[in-house]
DNA sequence: CCTCTGCCCAGAGGA
């Protein structure tokens, strides 16, 4: 039984006497069945009466084995010794924060921002663990190292590390663990599980434990430990853990650690039996204290407050982020227990660090409410939101060469959708993402054949059932954005945070070359480029030549001798780059990312992390040109990289953040971008995280940018609604025979064979339909008719494109068309066209979703087609909001 | 009432 609600009130805890001694005790007033029934009181009795100070209305309680009395006619309830009382469950806590929250609050704080960084403890920590894990699933000790080593190549080239020294370390480390493994601790009933995931619904806790033996966590630890007794942070982990397998029905009563540098002590010193493993007793005083640290953790998150240090008995002598923590301090004027050095940052910096700290915890906190659907939500209802894919029938598992497996599974539901895609990471599962069964896994393969069933093969440690895959929502980015804006405002030399801040224009050298000669804006855009001494700004418009533009830049600025960085917000676009640049003969060029996330055309030029440690540090360094990502351009390696100009494309897409985490690795930039395109896609509604840093600079600035004018794409009454309401009608044809181009210029096509309906480059269709949630059935029907007009009259199915705004309706059209017809949302459409594209509107009587009031999505919607427009909806519904109706006279015309 | 893309996930250590 438990209670889990809003919170109405709380008392301040007071003591009592009792017949066991005095006792502290707290009441609070709570709504149980998450708010929907009559408020109840609640006695917080012992140390979960610290846990009501932290209590504040409006959070979420949860108390779980509470006991219950009535009392003059009203049911009262107390904790008991089984209880626990939780705040905020749906906020996910990871271990590892418990951990160092324990350890030291502030120290938490600062990893957000200074977490990710390459160091050789952390890389060899790295390799250590998961050479146990490969112990643990039967493989040879020298094989692993020197596969493990080898995977981590480039970082030790960048450490400056020798591969033999390296090699000898992680073996010696990983020869303690196998001497311990085989000193006859594996009996038959040792059962091993490496590399656990486990999800705490109850506790809101998430992790990852080394291994699980006997039930019991396992923790491995590179360093020593000479005392009687491991480190309390590392019992935290551990106990933390056991609390969460204690949710799957263990109830482990010992952890252990493993302290792999204890023997190695003991091998090159001969002490004797000073064994790597440490035992300690898993109290319900331990536990009980992990769950009081991960509230005050949750409390302090609640109002974005920031810990000063005070909050845990940590001393900040011994600390090793003392300085780093001291120059925070200093720097934005924080109230710490280590005290502060500095002078303060100007009020702008520290508001504007304040307001996108903000932003980014607050996405966090949607994140975490989205990771609760996991289990609030039923499996249909997960299905219907195409956050799962159910019922899988589980096919072959087998090993891999490095001892992890592939599953596969079927699927035969012909009707399913998901979000999940090739090369994501999901929640694998036997049939529940937090009770069953759960891998973490990587999807490698997601194919519907033609009899419409549907083969999965996902990667994952363990070789589970493979019944149910989920999206897993990961906060991992957000750590990202918040270093990011550290290393911007606290890091970034004063000239940048200037620019950054409004405080200095940017300046411009001068040149005598021409770069284009038949655009006069495209070679002032170049021009700019290359002679800023700070920033410039390209706008790109709809098929203006940006991809073009983009790479004359590239190679005029290496052609001056200029490092350059190329990065962009998708994938698609750095390798869109890249191909312009090899077609205009430059190769010369690096490209950073994940084999699943660069194009196949691009794999050669692909930096493999695996090899040689000098010679793969040596390639990334004497790079002219490196490519990947703005994401990863925050990645450790990257962050070990200098560049004289940082080229961002797709920028209007960026959050402030992410174009940061790319331009803070170089002294200059270009962000090139059209910010009346699609804008960041944030979860917070009202996050100050959806202006990008080059719409903010291009109104800042206007004299730094430049606005590619001529469009290469559309005819002119394609392009006419979109440059008059967009671009101040300034966007035009690059030339007559763009603006006058026909559909019947296709060689294949008949004009005279289109219906008559069909004859207008710009077409209307209002096919009569009604729409249910986000799908219109008789819509889709009459788009299919629509394409299989176009194709009658000649034109070939790699030259047609639908554009709907909603998924579903994606689907439902998608079913109705053959397999070589494009069929995408908006958002996935930017970036491409196509000679003909068709849009569904959905929508009927009203337009009453939000989706329909960024016009932005509009914009790009209608200016992928080249040369013809079909636009199909319910004219009324069009017709109900003033833009639309613009839209619609335009189409009729 | 809704869209989307990136990140391998989370954690790897020091005293």
């Amino acid at each position: 039984m438990e209670l889990r609600g809003p919170v109405v009130a709380v008392e301040e805890p007071r003591t009592v006497s009792t017949r066991n001694g005095s006792r502290d005790v707290a009441e609070v007033t709570m709504r149980p069945g998450r708010g929907e029934e009559p408020p109840v009181t609640v006695s917080l009795w012992g140390s979960w009466a610290e846990t009501a100070e932290s209590l504040v209305t409006g959070m979420t309680v949860l108390v779980t084995e509470p006991s219950q009395e009535e009392f003059r006619g009203e049911t009262r309830y107390a904790t008991t010794a089984e209880s626990y009382v939780v705040i905020e469950p749906e906020f996910m806590v990871n271990v590892t924060d418990i951990r160092e929250w324990v350890q030291c609050s502030r120290q938490y704080y600062l990893s957000k921002f200074t977490g990710a960084s390459l160091s050789y403890p952390l890389v060899k920590g790295s390799l250590v663990h998961e050479v146990f894990g490969d112990l643990l699933r039967g493989r040879d000790l020298e094989t692993s190292v020197e596969e493990r080593v080898a995977d981590a190549g480039l970082k030790l080239g960048l450490l400056d590390r020798d591969r033999t020294a390296v090699v000898e370390d992680v073996r010696s480390n990983a020869q303690a663990i196998e001497r311990w493994l085989q000193q006859g601790t594996l009996t038959e009933d040792d059962e091993w599980r490496s590399e656990l995931t486990l999800i705490s619904e109850t506790f809101g806790i998430k992790g990852r434990a080394d291994a699980v033996r006997r039930g019991g966590p396992v923790e491995l630890k590179t360093g020593k430990n000479t005392d009687a007794e491991p480190r309390f942070k590392d019992k935290v982990q551990a106990t933390c853990y056991a609390l969460l397998l204690g949710e799957h029905g263990q109830t482990p009563e010992t952890g252990t650690l493993l302290y792999t540098k204890n023997a190695v002590l003991d091998r090159t010193e001969e002490t004797g039996d000073l064994s790597p493993a440490k035992e300690f007793s898993i109290s319900s005083g331990l536990l009980q204290f992990v769950v009081r640290a991960r509230n005050e953790l949750v409390a302090m998150e609640f109002d974005s407050s920031v810990p000063t240090g005070y909050e845990s008995n940590a001393i900040c002598e011994y600390c090793f982020e003392q300085d780093t923590c001291m120059v925070v301090s200093g720097r934005l004027d924080q109230e710490s227990k280590a005290g502060a050095v500095g002078t303060a940052l100007p009020a702008a910096e520290r508001e504007y660090f304040d307001r996108l700290y903000r932003a980014a915890e607050a996405e966090r906190r949607e994140i975490h409410r989205e990771y609760a659907k996991l289990w609030t939500q039923s499996a249909a209802e997960r299905a219907a939101d195409d956050k799962a894919l159910l019922d899988l029938q589980p096919q072959e598992r087998s090993q891999r060469a490095n001892g992890t497996w592939e599953l596969r599974a079927e699927n035969d539901d012909t009707t399913a959708v998901s979000k999940i895609r090739e090369g994501e990471t999901v929640l694998a599962s036997d049939g529940h993402p937090t009770r069953g069964d759960t891998e973490l896994a990587r999807v490698v393969r997601l194919r519907t054949s033609t009899d419409g069933t549907t083969e999965i093969v996902v990667h994952a440690d363990e070789p589970i059932e493979l019944r149910r895959l989920d999206v897993y929502p990961s906060d991992y980015g957000i750590n990202g954005l918040l270093t990011a804006v550290h290393d911007s405002v606290l890091k970034g030399a004063q000239r940048r945070r200037d620019l950054l801040f409004g405080r200095r224009d940017p300046t411009f050298g001068e040149t005598d070359a021409t770069f284009i000669d038949n655009n006069a804006a495209q070679n002032r855009a170049v021009e700019l480029a290359v002679t800023a001494e700070d920033c410039a700004l390209i706008h790109g418009p709809p098929g203006t030549g940006k991809t073009y533009t983009l790479a004359q830049t590239v190679r005029a600025l290496c052609e001056r001798g200029e490092r350059v960085l190329l990065s962009a917000f998708t994938n698609r676009a750095v390798d869109n780059a890249l191909e312009q640049l090899r077609e205009q003969g430059f190769t010369d060029f690096v490209r950073i990312g994940t084999e699943h996330g660069v194009s196949d055309s691009m794999q050669d030029a692909r930096l493999d992390y695996r090899g040689d440690p000098e010679e793969r540090a040596a390639t990334l360094r004497n790079a002219p040109v490196v490519a990947g990502t703005a994401a990863t351009c925050g990645s450790p390696v990257l962050k070990e990289c200098a560049f004289d100009v940082a080229i961002v494309d797709e920028a209007g897409q960026l959050t402030e953040p992410d174009t940061l985490a790319a331009i803070n690795l170089a002294d200059r930039f270009v962000l090139v971008g059209d910010h009346e395109q699609l804008p960041p896609v944030v979860r917070d509604d009202d996050s100050a995280l959806q202006t990008s840093l080059f719409e903010r600079l291009i109104d800042r600035y206007p004299d730094a940018a430049v606005t590619l004018d001529k469009q290469y794409r559309m005819a002119q009454r394609i392009q006419y609604f979109s440059s008059q309401t967009f671009y101040d009608g300034q966007l035009r044809p690059a030339s007559p025979a763009v603006a006058g181009q026909q559909l019947s210029e296709l060689p294949t096509v008949s004009h005279e064979a289109l219906p008559s309906a069909l004859q207008d480059a710009v077409a209307f269709v209002d096919p009569d339909g009604t729409a249910t949630g986000n799908v219109n059935r008789t819509e889709a029907e009459r788009v299919a008719e629509i394409v299989d007009a176009y194709r009658s009259a000649g034109v070939p199915a790699d030259d047609i494109g639908v554009i709907a705004p909603f998924r579903a309706q994606v689907a439902e059209i998608t079913r109705r068309v053959s397999p070589d017809i494009t069929v995408d949302t908006v958002d996935r459409f930017q970036g491409s066209d196509r000679s003909v594209i068709i849009v569904s509107f959905v929508a009927t009587g009203t337009l009453d979703s939000p989706i329909f009031e960024d016009r932005r999505r509009v914009n790009v919607a209608l200016t992928r087609a080249k040369k013809a427009l079909c636009l199909v909806g319910d004219e009324r519904a069009l017709r109900s909001d003033p833009f639309y109706e613009r839209m619609l006279e335009w189409a009729q015309s």
